[in-house]
DNA sequence: GTAACTGCAAACACTTTGCAAAGGA
DNA sequence: TCCTTTGCAAAGTGTTTGCAGTTAC
């Protein structure tokens, strides 16, 4: 485990406890784990995925447990949730991560994130038309991935028959 | 019903037929039906509220064929599907449209539509940057109503204990 | 007439809940 | 010790599927 792996940890650690504290919830090793478990690795996941995970590094927890600790962890403020398709909701690491949206291909459903702040130009001017204070949004970009002249996709390197 | 509304279902109803024929499936009064309903009010829907709308006017169809018919809806481009919360998909109507985006209060629920065109330059450029040839996008506002001095939402006119 | 469509109910997939047992504080 | 949290399995919720009967063509 590198050092700024080890530092992200650490930190996340101290906030999600802090947080715990502040609501008077238990800080148990089960919501630890997950915790750990999510931010040792970068990148988009879902419910099972993360459930599977776990149990592959033999370590014992319900899904149940899963949930619940999503939900602390998204109040937190620590990991964000995505509904990207049907009924798979995704969820991410947030901390250290900068705003960003997402792009979805249509042949892989692979997530690619980027970053345009115009959006929040957009965020701001319609905050004010519509009355509303923004809190958060969520921009998905769809589309098909361009391929190279053997019909290997430029992304993913799968070969995509369009 | 005003005249307008009668022209659109009518070239709504030619469009569907056409997509029908094309693609060699039956035009069953049910279809008709589903899409007439779709196209008799302007709003977001889903299915169970389509559905028991539909039976309240004394037109029975089942889930599935609600679910079957939305399917084709959406592939012939007359109805758009959207994914705002959880897991209760919405609807709109495509027809007569222009692209716009949803801001959606986090304390009722409501749509609201709006239109920026910046977002268009977004994927214009995001394309280009990602080697996607963008088929769509789906850009979500989530905030709060601003309320006035008594706690009155100002968009939907409901007390809101902010 | 016949293949596609419908309605119904059962199956599904993801998520939430109820309850007894375990274990932080 | 006490009350929250866990694990398990059962219940929920929105959607899909299988199949017998119906119907558009």
């Amino acid at each position: 485990m590198d050092k700024a792996l080890a530092l992200v940890k650490g930190e996340v650690k101290r906030l999600f406890t802090d947080f715990l504290e502040k609501k008077g919830q238990r800080r148990t090793p089960e919501r630890y784990a997950i915790l750990d478990e999510i931010y040792s690795k970068k990148s988009h996941f879902d419910v099972d995925t993360l459930f599977i995970q776990m149990k592959n590094r033999n370590y014992q927890v319900s899904r149940a447990t899963v949930y619940n600790t999503l939900d602390l962890l998204l109040e937190s403020g620590l990991v964000i949730k995505h509904q990207f398709g049907q009924n798979l909701a995704q969820f991410e690491q947030a901390f250290g991560y900068k705003q960003h949206d997402h792009m979805i291909c249509n042949v892989c459903g692979k997530v690619t994130e980027f970053c345009d702040p115009r959006i929040s130009q957009t965020e701001i001017m319609m905050g004010e038309l519509l009355n509303f204070e923004i809190q958060h949004h969520s921009l998905n970009l769809f589309g098909n991935p361009k391929v190279d002249e053997n019909g290997i996709c430029l992304n993913c390197d799968n070969v995509v028959s369009t």
